[in-house]
DNA sequence: CATGAATGAGCCTTCATTCAT
DNA sequence: GATGAATGAAGGCTCATTCAT
């Protein structure tokens, strides 16, 4: 007796999460010819041939999970709008769930796509859509009005930006937490760099 | 007329060179799994085969480039005590230095080193060597007489040294020029991290 | 409301019916190892699941096929005792009734039994069974009578019917009706071989 | 010491033909996809790996093959005009030169890319290339000239020359020296189909 | 020494078959 | 019974490494 749609497609939707997240967590950390399918199998807890029920290649499935780093991102950055607070605030909060997140391993995926050659055009593709001009859009208005109350340095509001969310993500590219020797920097530490001195 | 035994060696010394050299190109854009033979061949500009007169496996031309992005780094800090002028000159002269250099491929290589499980286990361990604590020792002086002179900013040191090699080293690591969007933070901005708010 | 054992039955036996016609429309177009299950499956309007009830396996499916083409083509040649007319005349019908007839699929089927190396021994065993010489005294009494009546050309009997059975099964194999380019010669053509020139 | 470039070219052109001759013997038996790669190494007396040096992909040394038919198959016929003696006994040579011809593993491969769907694109419209228009303008004049002079047959050309093609094919394609049973009719015996009864 | 031909282990992917529902 | 999810054994292809020349 086979089981209705609703559950079925539950069910479909389960694994395919459970896939993609044993295959992020291996691309994250061999890379996309690193990551050996049956690598990504095993950590997900089935077979290598029910993964081609989900994903129709390797590619596929690194698309997807690059797919998803960006989306993440680019919500995560928007977020700060809805953040209480003076512009001040408000970015170290964002800072703050940045650095926190389980997100490192997206930054890694899309390290990967920036810096190496062996990744599908599509990918190389999906990440020039997200340009730093996009979230530096994001950001000028809380910018704005930190520079206008004060709190924030004096400068190039896009300079400041394009330096934060520089920083930023060579910070999460480090993968620190697993790292010894690395630890992340205090979010005071950093926000020095954006505050007016007094 | 054959080459006498001293030139065949330079000879021999400049082919390492060129192989090391092209190696390093190579797996710093697609990582040890993701680099060809064939590539580095290529690149070096010699036939596949006589690469295994010079290193005998992959793992041995990646693990000789570890040493040596290792040993670079360590050199390039301790460099700072020959600088000219006040130790946030001397810091600021040092992170101009390692930011402009061509020591990206590097940066890039040692993060594969960090990040990534495909790498050969003696690589690994090279790594653990070239600890954070070896490095905040080489800065220790330096700080201590920035704190001293009022240049730089109270607080811990060894956090103050860890920050300030992990904004480095995530910006390194991001491999920036030939990215687009990103662009290097300008050193006066890193700097006010460090610098005594006045 | 079940249906009674009998219903039953004969529903099982059009699904058998159905697969069987499925298969030997993939496998004659696919080969053997070209026809995948699913192919069969879907043609037969079924899910793969289901044929497993009825067919143990690929092989299975494929023998029960290739029987049926002996079994056919003997019974085909067997009808030209019950033909109206001269010996000439049940020839040709002959003839035209293998090739107008939509046995074509099962003449591409024996022609890969023969000729591949990847169909299971049991088939080229039963191909066995059905030799040339089984033909060769089935049309035997109506070319005697034909050579005795004059209308059928001199020379050695068994040669001329090898003949036309290597002639017929020729053109059958060559799947005409869907080739562009060849076409079925007409059969009076085809005729003249056998029939005394006067 | 590297052998001349002559030399290796040569040694280069006799691993090809023994590679397309062991893949012609492999495909025409089993199929594209029957055809194992590991199959028509062992029968090359290669390794696996080596075959890829010469063909970059099964595909490829497939269709090679269908050219090297097609190409085959039209020069072989061209060669009728070469031939000493009236149009039947020209016609009768050829259809002894074809039928004699080790080309049966051509005939085998040109019917797959005919019947099979298996085969890639290209290979199909190589054979397109090769319609039977094309060879009925081969042999008109040889047609043409036999029925003036009165040895061949009334009818529409074309008609025959199809009818002699599409019979001749047949033949062939049934790949008879190692069929039991079958065996080549007597050109004679074929030629019946075009000679004018007398 | 230098080349590049040759090998074979291993990976991505497919698909016959089985199994849970 | 009926479905389609799940498995795992190949097969095509790549590439590090070896070897003949």
């Amino acid at each position: 007796m086979p089981l209705n749609e609703e559950q079925l497609q539950q069910k479909r939707d389960e694994r395919r999460e459970q896939i993609l997240s044993a295959a992020l967590k291996v691309f994250a950390r061999r890379g996309l010819i690193g990551a050996k399918m049956s690598m990504i199998s095993e950590e997900a807890g089935i077979s290598q041939g029910l993964m081609y029920r989900y994903f129709s290649s390797k590619d596929e499935l690194f698309i997807t999970l690059v797919e998803r780093a960006i989306q993440g991102s680019i919500e995560g950055t928007r977020q700060i709008h809805q953040m209480p607070g003076s512009p001040l605030e408000k970015l170290t909060k964002l800072t703050e769930l940045i650095l926190d997140e389980e997100g490192q391993l997206y930054f890694l995926l899309m390290h990967q796509v920036r810096t190496s050659d062996e990744v599908p055009e599509k990918a190389k593709g999906l990440l020039e859509y997200a340009s730093m001009d996009l979230y530096i859009d994001m950001l000028k208005p809380v910018f704005e009005e930190g520079q206008k109350n004060g709190e924030l340095a004096e400068g190039d509001i896009s300079e400041l930006i394009s330096c934060y969310f520089t920083v930023i993500s060579g910070l999460m590219t480090l993968n620190i937490p697993k790292t010894q020797g690395f630890q992340l920097p205090r979010v005071e530490l950093l926000m020095r760099i954006f505050t007016r001195s007094q």
